[in-house]
Order: structure tokens, then C-alpha cells, then sequence
DNA sequence: TATTAGCACTCATCCAAAAGGAGTGCTAAC
DNA sequence: GTTAGCACTCCTTTTGGATGAGTGCTAATA
């Protein structure tokens, strides 16, 4: 069987008005909500179908019909094709510009979750192809020497460094100029064994320090890569029944404060790149266990080349994709004007 | 009506009782809980002079009793005393030296929930008494200076400033040399405006960039002395029915999320220091208003003196008030410990 | 052949009444 | 002062209609 112009009408019908009310819908609520002019009879003969075709379910015998993931998965992929066309005049999500990334990151989680009511993440930009700007050495006191690593976008780090003796101030202006003519404009995937060497011998007898202050570069601009993702909004799914239950909450709020139980969501979003860098996932397609009752719409954002990050929307199946999809492309441009200006 | 042996007694296994299972305590059930070798009716009659005398309630005419807010009181400060005088025996929670104070705070809370199955906070140390050990201007590109702030404690803390024309190396370290001149060792409270006026006339016409870095510094000290909050074992709400409903879990997970509702807790504890450093809050004593149907325990800690921060726990009235207050003290004791030798 | 009216049927939900049970307060006896 | 006994309260659970939304099927209709 095929689905055939008027079973494309119903099911859109049926899914348009389950996403509104989160209720079953009947028969002959579709028989009056569309301008078919069919009776209810024809409608069920129709929904009928298309439960046998997978597209739509029954909660129990004598309900109304819900969409089904395959039936969601039919209205997103159609209804993006539809909207690519439309011009978008969404609003400006309100954005202000932040000096630091970590803040510009815990207002966008924000911002969109306030404007979307569902439960927002957003992973920190991908800083592995990123290359190093900067680097500090400074001398705090007798036993600690202070790191700080800038890289493009202006990401900064820093790290605490113990010596075993103390450096003298010449000998840290030394290291710096040491540093920087070797380090400066490479990634981390640009710095190799022989480099690090050279630096060494270089640095004679404080070998040692250079070979920390590599770990720390190496540790502050990987390290917690998959650590930086902060959340917002996620009281927001005590909005949808569906997802309030104390099992699913409690299990979703989980996933939300053990952040890295996230990555796999990032991982995956940065895997799969189509054209628009957006992605919905529908129940059991997210890469998360927790969120299998849940649908997942990604966005991965640009801060100049290399520089990706992820955004994430989770909301119930019977999410607001059409607006969510809106907000998120207009997120995108907003970030990359960011950048922009930024960088002038 | 005077509070003798005998209604302590039964007071006591009345919410001894409550606190394991969570039911209303009946009479019958007191009388083979305790060794007092009653009947149930006498228990009745000493419950109801506990209930007039305001010490526990019944929440319905045929019900059991509960521990009023008041009960709980005398049950917190009597245990208290109690316990005083007891070795604490508590197993140590498994802390991990961290060379970040953010890192190490995040462990904490993180062993802390995990240790007590209740939801936990911790406020970044009060830094506004700390001395300053250390700035370091550093010139990033064209348009923009990095300043690095490290203050006692080996707190750290970037800005990155904008700058309207480029300065040369050499003004950047006589900056440098001037602002570490100045302000080393000083509290942000030593800071006066004759010292600032002095320090931009020798900066002559890079004073602004000096009045940047004294905001800079102010900032960083501290601006988000009240954001830097953090929390875990959230989701450890809906292991107590009492808490678990959707109103009151909903209203609980914002407040965690909105980490500043958390400050008015951290304000109140820092004032009220009596000699443990211990607080216990029972239902509408705390000053959350989202938390009056919960009990919260708080504790100070300190790193060296004056750097004093909060913790805090949050359950359900019925909490083991017993072992969280044993474990919190173990957990003082234990920041102690780490702080001297990371001194040493 | 597609559509529709009509009808029997299912099943969640609501409501009231009944049953059960935990626990109390009171009284009278010990 | 303590306790056994009993009537009483009130929550909780169960039960059994009644209701209503919605379906599937069949037979009539265009």
C-alpha cells in the first residue's frame, strides 16, 4: 500500500493537532478539522491504514490515534522540505555580547530555552583543530608557576604549574619567548615529538617545565573537551505529562547533571553533518538512553573555521519541530555574526 | 505542661520512626518500639499532650502522628548535644587532591549527594577578604589585553579587555610593573580611590587601561561571588515522596538550576556562625522559599582564613539529620587537611 | 467502486457507595 | 497511674454502574 495524497492529509492532520492538544485524536475530529469533506467512516476506513502502514497507534482499542516515530519522522522530514522555501522572519533571539565564552554559552542555553519552553544544552566549540594564540608563563610565587594558554576565539586557560625550585623572573621571560616562537599559530595536532625536543634542549635545565607546560596545553585545550556543556530549562519538561512521571524526570534530570552522559548526543551531531547542520531525532533514534521517550533536535554553531560546538532541544515527541528548527537556524546566524564581529 | 523523661522518650521514637518510614506513627506501634513497657493507650495519652503541646500533629483525625516543625527542633538539638560528645567514627569520603578550585568544589558536592542520597550545593569561597598575589597584563593581538588575576588561595581569573590602540610590549610591562607594585597583597576593601587616582596619573595617558584593569580586578573578585554555586544529586528529590510530586519537584530542580536563589542560603549561613559552623534549618526556617517543605543542613568551610564558603544539603524534614550533620563535619575536617597541604 | 449512515462494541474515566483498616478518644475497671 | 475495651472517625481501596469518546464492521447509497 502507498500513502497516497489524501492519507498524506490525514496523517499531517492527525499529527498537526496531537502536537497542539497531546491528546488521542478521533475520527471524526479530522473529519471536520480538514476541508476534505469526508464523513468519519471514510476517515476511519483511511486511519485504519495507515496504522497498518506504521504510521500512526492506538494508546487502546477504542482511542483516538497517536503518531507514531515513523509517523513523526514523515511530518519532519516533509515539513522541513516545505519550510527550506519559506523566508524566515523570526524574531532576534535577544543576545548580548559576552566577553567570555563560558558566558556567551550559559546565556544561549538560556535565551533558547526561555523562548522555546523546552530543555536546552549546548556543548563548548570543538577546540582540538584550534590553534594556539598565546601563551603566558608567569611566576606566582616560590613554588608555583602559572600557564595561561590562549587560543583563537580567544579560549583561555590556565594551569596551575608546581616547580621543584624556584625560577628566577629571567628565566620565565626566557621559557615565554622560548615558548611562544615554537607554539604560536599551531594546533594541538601540529605539535609533535620532535618539537617538544627541540624545546627541551632548548631549555636546558628547566627541560622539566617545558614538558609540563606542553602537558598543560595539551591537557587545556583537550582536556575536558566532553565536560563543557552546559544546560537550561530543564524544569521545562514537567510542561509535558508525557515526560512528567517521576521515572522519566528523575532519569531525564539525571542525564542533564551528569553532563557527559551528553556527549554522545554531541559526538553524534558532529558525525553526521547534512546540509543545514540541523538534526532531529525522533524516540528511539537518539543516541541517549534516557531520552528515548523524548525528541532531540541538534543544531552544530560555527565561531570561525574548526571551531564547532553542538546545540541540543529536548522536548516531547510531540515537540514544536516547525519553530524549533526556526529558532535554531536563526541561533546559527546569530552566533556566526557574533563571530564576526568578534573577530574585526 | 512541662516536657518530662517519658514524653522525650516517646517523643523521640515517635520521629524515629517517622524518619525511616515516612508513615504517620501510630500509638500501638510506639508501644512495642520502645522498652517502656506501655500500653497504647497510655502512649495515647502522652501523644496527646505532645500534640497540644505543639510537638508533633495529626494530619487527619484517625491518623497516626508526625513531627511538627517544632519536633523536629528538639529532636536536632537534643541529637546535637548528644552526639557532641561522641568519636565520629565516619568513614572518610573519598576526596581526590584537585589543582582547581572549580574541579574540587564540584567533587565535593558530587561524594557529598552520592554519600547521602540527599541533593547538595556548594558556594565557591568568599573571596572578598583575599589578598591579591598577582596580576599579569598580557597582550593578546592588536585589540586586545589579557589580564590574569591570582589572589591567596591561588583563586585565578581572566578578563580580556578591549584596548582602543595598540600598546607596545614595553607599556605592557611597565603596566605590569606598576599595577603589581601597587596592589599586591591588598584586599579589594584596601583598594581606595586615592590609590587608583595615583596609579592612573603615572599611567599618564594609559590610564584608562589601568581604570579597566581595577574594574577588571573588582569584577573578578568579585562579581560572581554569588554565581558560583554549585550543585548535584538533584533527582535525589524524587526518593522522597513528600518531595517528589510535580508542584514541588518542579519548583525544587529551578531553584538548583537558578543557582543565585541559592545565595539568599549562603548569605544566612555565613551571619549566623555559631560554634560548629553547623546549621540545620527545619521546613519554614529556611530562607528558601522553595525549600519550606524541606530541611536543610549547611555547613561553612574554610581554606585559610578568610576564605569561607558554604555547604549545603537539601532533603525531604525526615532527613537523617544524625548522618548528615557526621558527615558534614568529617567533610570540614577534610578541607581542612587539603587546604594545608596544598600550603605546605 | 468509493462513500457513508448506522449500530454494536470496547475501554478509559468519573462517580458514588461499600468495605476494610488503622488509629484515636473516652470510659470504666484494675 | 495504667490499661482493656469499644465506639467512632476518616483515609484508602474496591466495586459497580453510568457516561462518552471512539472504533470496526456491515449494509445501503451515489
Amino acid at each position: 500500500m502507498e500513502l497516497d495524497v489524501r492519507k498524506r492529509i490525514i496523517l499531517k492532520a492527525i499529527i498537526r493537532n496531537y502536537l497542539e492538544t497531546g491528546e488521542p485524536v478521533g475520527s471524526r475530529t479530522i473529519s471536520k478539522y480538514t476541508d476534505l469533506n469526508l464523513s468519519s467512516a471514510t476517515i476511519r476506513n483511511e486511519m485504519a491504514d495507515l496504522e497498518e502502514m506504521g504510521y500512526i497507534l492506538q494508546p487502546h482499542t477504542s482511542a483516538g490515534r497517536i503518531p507514531s516515530d515513523k509517523g513523526y519522522r514523515f511530518y519532519v522530514d516533509t515539513m522541513m522540505e516545505e519550510k527550506e522555501r519559506e523566508a524566515d522572519e523570526m524574531k532576534e533571539l535577544l543576545l548580548q555580547r559576552q566577553d567570555k565564552m563560558e558566558n556567551l554559552l550559559k546565556q544561549v542555553v538560556k535565551v533558547l530555552a526561555q523562548n522555546t519552553q523546552y530543555a536546552t544544552m549546548i556543548s563548548a566549540p570543538n577546540t582540538r583543530r584550534n590553534k594556539l594564540k598565546f601563551i603566558q608563563l608567569s611566576k606566582v610565587d616560590a613554588a608555583h608557576i602559572l600557564a595561561v594558554i590562549v587560543s583563537e576565539g580567544n579560549v583561555i586557560k590556565n594551569s596551575l604549574l608546581d616547580v621543584q625550585q624556584e625560577l628566577s623572573e629571567e628565566t620565565v621571560l626566557k621559557l615565554n619567548i622560548l615558548l611562544n616562537t615554537h607554539l604560536n599559530g599551531l594546533s594541538i595536532e601540529d605539535i609533535n615529538l620532535a618539537m617538544i625536543a627541540d624545546m627541551k634542549q632548548q631549555a636546558g635545565i628547566h627541560s622539566d617545565i617545558v614538558g609540563e607546560v606542553i602537558d598543560a596545553v595539551a591537557e587545556a585545550i583537550k582536556a575536558d573537551e566532553d565536560l563543557e556543556i552546559y544546560t537550561s530549562g530543564t524544569n521545562n519538561i514537567f510542561r509535558y505529562p508525557e515526560l512528567a512521571d517521576q521515572q522519566r524526570a528523575s532519569e531525564l534530570i539525571n542525564t542533564f547533571e551528569e553532563k557527559q552522559q551528553l556527549t554522545g548526543l554531541v559526538q553524534e551531531t558532529l558525525l553526521e553533518e547534512n546540509g543545514t547542520g540541523i538534526q532531529v531525532y525522533i524516540g528511539n533514534e537518539t543516541p541517549v538512553q534516557s531520552m528515548k521517550d523524548c525528541s532531540v533536535v541538534t543544531a552544530t554553531y560555527e565561531l570561525g573555521e574548526g571551531m564547532k560546538g553542538t546545540i541540543g532541544i529536548i522536548g516531547p515527541k510531540r515537540m514544536d519541530y516547525d519553530k524549533v528548527v526556526r529558532t535554531l537556524r536563526n541561533l546559527q546566524n546569530q552566533l556566526d555574526v557574533l563571530y564576526r564581529e568578534e573577530d574585526k
